[in-house]
Order: structure tokens, then C-alpha cells, then sequence
DNA sequence: GCATATAGGTAGAACTTCTAGGTGTAAGGG
DNA sequence: CCCTTACACCTAGAAGTTCTACCTATATGC
């Protein structure tokens, strides 16, 4: 078991999450990979936050599971979004823009 | 009591305290005023956050507190960055361009 | 035979933010 | 004179997310 470093989220999980899922069927172990990967390493979703996570969006009607094989031949949960999932998903995108834009507007403030 | 929206700071505010005590003694309230004024509006920091942030700097030893007299002539505690504060928000502000860099690699796949 | 990677999961701690209250002074309008 | 708003401080407890630390099980490679 190695873990280094732990990255904190800061409340973007759940968007990355949507935001991965989007792109096609795919199980929890794989999204935290794809994550991982994308973002260079920069985000390590461990499976403590990963699955509460996953639960979570499944609860809320933004994901939706299924048990199929996976590439492996394992059977392994495939999440989709559904449509509320993809409204949500904008929404996040819109408030990620806005969050990161009300930041940048203090951080660049000279005075 | 008017308090329409409530505003997420998603690991953020501290940050955003740093940044504007940076700018010089400034006192709590005037820290909320100030974040909301130059995010327009975006971000609006409830004395129910502001306060126990503030006090969380403190014991950190990010920032340092002393009362003196406000503009309105009524006595305020006005913080200053310590050295050690002035590091914390170097190492923020870093922490959070990587943050949004890897944010913004997962948001821009197009795959 | 053992470690690692794959795949799922939970419980409980830690931490931040929000809700909802509290104190008190000063200024301005009715 | 009372009421409201702005200023300025504060706390307790709820809610929410993320982290730590575990658990299970199979397949593959050394």
C-alpha cells in the first residue's frame, strides 16, 4: 500500500467524477485511474472517497449503475449519467467557472 | 436578515483571507466586505464562517490579531500576516494554480 | 507461495462550512 | 422615543465532504 501524498479535492470531486463518466460506461476503480492519469498524477482518488462518492451521485439520480465484465473479465460496476446527471454536470461547469473566475478576480487584485 | 445565496468556498476561503489581510491591517468585517466587493458579489463570507476561519489562521500562527480603532471609531480587531502566514499564502496560491491546471485538463478532454 | 493489480466495499475521524443564534454600539428615519 | 440598519465581535451544533484505515475477493506474474 503506498500512498504519498493525499490531494484534497476542495469539492471538485463530484464534477470530475460526471465529467469522466460522461464520456462512456465506466466502473469506479477505472474513473479513479482516468482521473489520475488525466490530471498527471495531480489527483489521487482513493477509494474511501471514491465509492461514498460514487453512492452519493447514484442517490442523488445522477449516475446510474449496472454490473457488467469488465476488460478484465471481473464483473465491475459500470456507472452512466443520466439525463438529471448531465444537467448537473453543466451546472457544476458553470459554477467551476464562476468559482474560478471569483478567485482569480482576488488573486489578481493588485491594490 | 437578508441572506439569499450561499456561496461554497470549497477549501478557498482560507486563501482568500491571506490574500487580503496581504494587502495590509484590516479588520473581520471588513475582510468579508472586502472578498465580496472585488469577487462582485460572488462570494459572500457569513460571519459564522468568517469568524471561526479567522480564529483557525490564528492558532496556525498565519495571522495576527490586535485591537485598535476602526475608521467608524468603535474598536476592531485588525489581523496582520505573520511571516509565517506570508509562506502559507505562497504555498496556497501555488496550491491552487495546480489545483485549476489539473481541474481544467479533465474538464478539457475531449477524449 | 506471495505480492501486486484489479474490483468492490464500510466505519469513523477530521475538517470545513453553514445555520442559527447571541452580544453590543452608533446612526438615521418615523 | 422607537425601530431598523450597519458595524463588529462571537459561539454551538448540524451538515457535508474527504481521509484514514480497514475489509473482501480474483487474476497474474515472480
Amino acid at each position: 500500500m503506498t500512498q504519498e501524498k493525499s490531494e484534497f479535492l476542495k469539492g471538485t470531486l463530484d464534477m470530475l467524477i460526471l465529467k469522466v463518466v460522461a464520456f462512456g460506461p465506466i466502473h469506479g476503480y477505472a474513473i479513479s485511474q482516468r482521473i489520475q492519469q488525466i490530471s498527471k498524477d495531480f489527483f489521487q482518488v482513493h477509494q474511501g472517497s471514491l465509492y461514498p462518492a460514487l453512492h452519493r451521485l447514484e442517490d442523488r439520480g445522477w449516475l446510474q449503475a449496472e454490473w457488467k465484465e469488465s476488460d478484465t473479465g471481473r464483473e465491475a460496476k459500470f456507472y452512466t449519467l443520466t439525463r438529471k446527471g448531465r444537467k448537473q454536470l453543466e451546472t457544476e461547469l458553470l459554477n467551476w467557472e464562476r468559482l474560478s473566475d471569483a478567485v482569480a478576480l482576488i488573486l489578481r487584485t493588485v491594490e
